[in-house]
DNA sequence: TTGCCTACCAAGCAAGCGCTTGGTAGACTT
DNA sequence: AAGTCTACCAAGCGCTTGCTTGGTAGGCAA
């Protein structure tokens, strides 16, 4: 049994048990002595791969965020319908906070405020880039009279309504998640979506 | 300087000062001695009026929750009209989020998985009478066709929508608290609110 | 073969945590 | 006047926390 198994394996697996412990118990009710178990080491081990417990969840938020802006940005370019597009946003944010990144994505959803103030303002930064995304998109479908709502308050409201479903919707359930997002853009569109 | 100020004064102000900590701060981010010292006195002596860190959290959510239904059901009982209650109901839950009860209502909104499971039960249990009057009311609009979609999911993306507010929204800004609540039910309704 | 580097262990430190204990000043009751 | 109760203080206990330190086994390069 060989004393390193990969370059880099065991931070990625850390990365993601701490995503996995963060989402379950939150930020501080996780001990670093647990993470460390999680993965099979001892507590002072994990300081070789981060300088701190908080960098931990920054590398969760940092890593999660990165993969949250490239699945958004390929949703916005599967289509140049506007009405549509916005579907699929709606739908790719759902898929993120309920796929198989839901651990991470929670995390960066809710747990900004664990994090010092200047390791805040760092991820609201790299956050820009996805609300962006969001806020083209809804500027387009105001200016083609889909909507009649601020992008910008209306984007603030969707956040809220996706990031909340992590509390009660269960995909076992009856209603699917397009279901769920079919529902999110009848509150957003006037009109049903055509097509 | 008197020993006993007045029955129970202390116990409202820890209350009320406990809101504020775990609110700005979070619950497992406030120390018992932070309490204390925010009312003038000792740590050890905070446990004369409580039992544990745990009841403190209970008692804020616990006071607020019927604080909270009773504007809620004041709010609902104000008008006939459905689509005027729906507006009352939003509008009311703003007011609740942002209004001199914002501390509470902001830890009984986002802070309920720092109980245990017996006490999130319990709390849960509180807010059905809470989430009864929502349901009612957005289930006379569906049956009038004000509204598309199920009551049960819409509810709870507004949930989410509106207490997502808390961590953007700034009362001072230039959208005012109603000009909120309008954009809100244009999400909700169709067509703009009549009357 | 020597020497360095990575990834870890073993042990433990200082600080902070929730909470307990024993005692007491002052108000209230009888 | 005596006894009781409330609301607190002073001290500290047992425990957990994030993190540090010193050392070492195994892989790799010269």
């Amino acid at each position: 049994m060989p004393r390193t198994p990969r370059l880099d394996d065991r931070r990625e697996r850390l990365i993601g048990e701490a995503a996995r412990l963060f989402r379950e118990q939150g930020y501080e009710r996780t001990s670093v002595r647990q993470l460390a178990e999680a993965v099979g080491i001892l507590s002072g081990s994990v300081f070789h791969h981060f300088s701190s417990k908080e960098e931990i969840l920054l590398e969760v938020m940092r890593s999660t965020i990165d993969h949250m802006i490239d699945s958004l940005r390929e949703a916005s370019e599967s289509t140049s319908d506007v009405e549509q597009r916005l579907y699929q946003l709606v739908r790719t944010e759902l898929e993120l906070l309920h796929g198989q990144t839901r651990d991470g994505v929670a995390v960066a959803f809710f747990q900004w405020h664990s994090l010092g103030a200047d390791n805040q303002r760092r991820i609201l930064a790299m956050r820009e880039a996805y609300e962006q995304i969001w806020l083209d998109a809804l500027e387009q479908a105001r200016r083609r009279g889909l909507i009649d709502t601020e992008p910008f308050v209306t984007r603030r409201l969707l956040t809220g309504a996706n990031g909340w479903t992590i509390y009660w919707y269960q995909q076992d359930g009856k209603l699917g998640l397009d279901d769920l997002a079919d529902q999110v853009c009848r509150l957003l569109f006037k009109e049903p979506i055509t097509g």
